[in-house]
DNA sequence: TCCGATTCGTATACCGTTCTACGTAAATCA
DNA sequence: TGATTTACGTAGAACGGTATACGAATCGGA
């Protein structure tokens, strides 16, 4: 009768596994769990039965009492040139750890990303990973309460209740600017994003700020520029700059995603790079290194911010409640287009 | 006030609810599930205690009994430059309907991507939409007694147990041929990828089919090149085949991933494009539109393939057990590469 | 020989939902 | 008016695990 139910129901459960064992459900959990307590008969005749049978716990009714062995990766979009690097970097250490992945793609918009990370603690993750998160800091130590959290990409220095793994973007943009000026260009200008939440904590105002702080030793004028990151308008406002008759000389995109379509443009238009106008971009992504591209590039080490994350979450899961804040430095990879 | 409830009383059930409203644990069920049953003045009630105190409920408890409506997405790998279009797509009709998604990141390999099969269904996702996956129809059949399925990038038209949804790539390679034939090549080369698990369902074998076809309506013989997908063997093999005696003079690539490092080293090497050679990808990636790339490429509307699928999962979810095999026409993007 | 400690395995109370019965009161029908 | 139906709400058994409390052996030492 239970034989023919089981057939029935398909699914293998920690029932079934006992039954055939001969032993107590009990016992089948601590075996999987190697709990204490367990002689070494009754795991030989356990692990046989779940062999045989092919039993897999369920993710879901474990998640209800203890852990889940998976981890939430939060990025802001999926196309994104850099996440690739970051991603792989955290791979590399969640699977020698034994722990799962399980990605959520934000738009870059706070909201839907509160909703992502609601979403990640009712599937009972163990711990999450945010990676260049729109969301404020505030929100971020609300969220940290409930569930351990990193983050990638969000300058937080003092923030309690979770880590930031960051590359130093303040030197970043001054290593672009130092280089642009050992070229001999003098009028720099900065390109940011726009329709963000503007946080200071975010990637493109450090930046900014690095950029503004190497002019001022420089003893040049800044000037920033702005670009949406969505929709028409955005080729509009790339035409206009380049178009202007103040074209700056030079350059330093906030992030490759904009530097490579304005270089596109630029092409497009026929004005020489670097001769007429020279390019630095951010995050050294694929697409920079190929040869009709070549965009000298601010390279921040993503499979290091992602190994780092990932060891920063596991020892946060671990028990360490003392906030850690890691920065790296940048490097910059020079290329034809500066 | 609700906020060091929050503090102290840990998590908000339904059973909090069901207290504060004064109403049944079965009631607070009902009313998130929008089930048959329950008058106005108990849903005022109810869902004023669920807005009071924050609740949510636990997608893991959800899943041992009922929908968890979530569905997962299984992508080949994170860098493939056509996976933001699908996923866009999908995610259009989710978000209408009310579903989540989580996604899985594959490598191409057969293995890794069972895993994360296996891991989806014991997370209890309701549905499950795998792209351009390698795994064999076989093992799938075997998935989708378990868990719907819809797969995109996978031509398997006789499949009894899962959806297909494709863009005709046979169709696609003879666009692609006809181009180049009109342009007066004849010298054509086909190039697919290596180091794949060898099925005429995937998309790359079904596009030399295409190809074979069309040289052979033109009277023409075939040449298929090869391509590892990784390492450093991969820029040899490109500089290889650019600089041999043969070079053929136009190469239609089953991919923008292969087109565009190809391009780059016809580029580095002084090869003018397309007079010295021609080339034709697939995909019509972000990239090939760059002006200094400018990649003519055959567009398979990812977001539409998106959309479909996602609309077969649901119908699936809902019930349907006849498998429905939707094939759309691919078109050609002309520019100035061939 | 008796006693406390250690080992091993079981019984069973959860975890937070869904869902099937079932009871009751109001509405409709003949 | 009595007999059905319909609408609304509740109780309680799943679901598939985890973890705690506890009983039964086994063992070493005085």
């Amino acid at each position: 009768m239970a034989d023919s139910d089981d057939r029935f129901s398909g699914r293998v459960t920690i029932r079934t596994v006992a039954a055939d064992a001969g032993v107590s459900v009990a016992a089948v959990s601590k075996v999987m769990r190697n709990a204490y307590g367990v002689s070494d008969a009754l795991r030989l005749k356990v692990e046989a039965s779940i062999g045989k049978l092919g039993y897999r716990p369920s993710v879901a009714a474990r998640g209800m009492r203890g852990r889940t062995f998976t981890m939430g990766v939060l990025l802001v979009g999926i196309d994104n040139p850099f996440l690739p690097d970051i991603y792989q970097g955290i791979e590399g250490v969640t699977e020698t750890a034994g722990y799962k992945i399980i990605v959520g793609v934000g738009a870059a918009r706070a909201r839907k990303e509160a909703t992502l990370i609601e979403q990640m603690i009712d599937n009972r993750m163990d711990g999450l990973i945010l990676v260049a998160s729109q969301i404020s800091g505030e929100t971020l130590e609300h969220y940290a309460r409930q569930i351990p959290i990193v983050v990638i990409g969000h300058h937080e220095p003092v923030a309690q209740g979770y880590d930031t793994i960051n590359n130093d973007d303040q030197e970043g943009a001054h290593l672009a600017v130092q280089a642009m000026l050992k070229s001999g260009y003098r009028d720099i200008a900065y390109l940011t994003q726009t329709d963000q939440e503007d946080h200071q904590t975010d990637v493109a105002p450090q930046r900014e700020i690095g950029y503004r702080a190497a002019m001022a030793a420089a003893g040049l004028v800044p000037r920033v520029l702005a670009l949406p990151q969505h929709g028409a308008p955005r080729l509009a406002q790339i035409n206009k700059i380049l178009t202007a008759p103040d074209r700056p000389r030079a350059i330093f995109c906030w992030s490759d995603l904009d530097a490579i379509p304005f270089l596109s443009e630029a092409h497009r238009l026929g004005l020489r790079v670097p001769q007429d106008l020279a390019l630095i971009g951010y995050d050294n992504s694929a697409a920079a290194s190929l040869s009709m591209i070549n965009l000298t590039s601010v390279d921040q080490d993503g499979p290091r911010l992602g190994k780092l994350a990932a060891e920063a979450l596991l020892s946060r899961i671990g028990g360490r409640s003392t906030p850690e804040h890691i920065m790296i430095a940048p490097t910059l990879v020079q290329r034809t287009s500066s």
